[in-house]
DNA sequence: AATACATATGAACGAATGCTCATATGTTCA
DNA sequence: TGAACATATGAGCATTCGTTCATATGTATT
């Protein structure tokens, strides 16, 4: 043992059969960073409130924008941000482009969330 | 009708009972904070990490910040913010302090978000 | 083709975030 | 009580984030 200044202990409280399980269970470093980015994703609340209100029925940019108050760009930032983490999908219908929620992860991640804050 | 400027279209795509359907279904602007809050701290690598690192076992601070490598100030920063949100929870003994995850929510939605990231 | 409407996108700016450094608090042991 | 160790906390700083504004792209209608 020895030669460090950083001001952490020098040893593993944990026994070291401990640390081998709890590291061979850490997943790997990009899915974790995934996983990191997909959450990232409901901790916003236009986001979250934009997966609320697709929560029931696909609704297009404008009433999105019109329902959250905010600008038609700003939801529009924020859905590209929602689709690319696979969240919710779109189908066009002339000039009009309608959002819905891409999968049931959502639902599920969503009510975890809330009953965790009800109880607490 | 009317004297709007907002870019947005001035009419509903959706019907009328769609949107008091939905909008009733949209919690409360304060839970929506509250859960926007929660996810955020799911959405940082160095939070998850130690999340997942409690998944099998108590850890104290130090033995943390080694398995990290990362700061003992940066995993007390940390930490602090997993304990403000009930993720997280520690006893005292003696000079170390241990945390472990407060309760199974912390699991829950750490699998779901996986399960997502895993079959997209 | 020209216009109007719906949506997407890039740049810019202020706010929030996560880290580091320095230091404070708390605990044990001599 | 003083020294050593473990953890917590505040200030400062660089980066990221979410919004707005301006403008581009795409579609339908005339």
């Amino acid at each position: 043992m020895d030669e460090k200044q950083i001001p952490v202990c020098d040893f593993l409280h944990v026994h070291e059969d401990t640390v081998q399980q709890v590291l061979s269970e850490l997943p790997a470093e990009e899915r974790l960073y995934d996983l990191a980015e997909l959450f990232r994703m409901f901790g916003d609340t236009t986001r979250i409130r934009i997966l609320y209100l697709l929560f029931e029925s696909e609704l297009c940019v404008c009433d999105l924008a019109k329902l959250l108050g905010v600008t038609q760009s700003a939801v529009s930032h924020q859905l590209r941000a929602l689709k690319d983490a696979k969240l919710v999908r779109f189908r066009r219908a002339g000039k009009t482009v309608f959002y819905s929620l891409d999968d049931d992860h959502v639902r599920s991640i969503l009510s975890l969330g809330m009953e965790h804050i009800l109880e607490k």
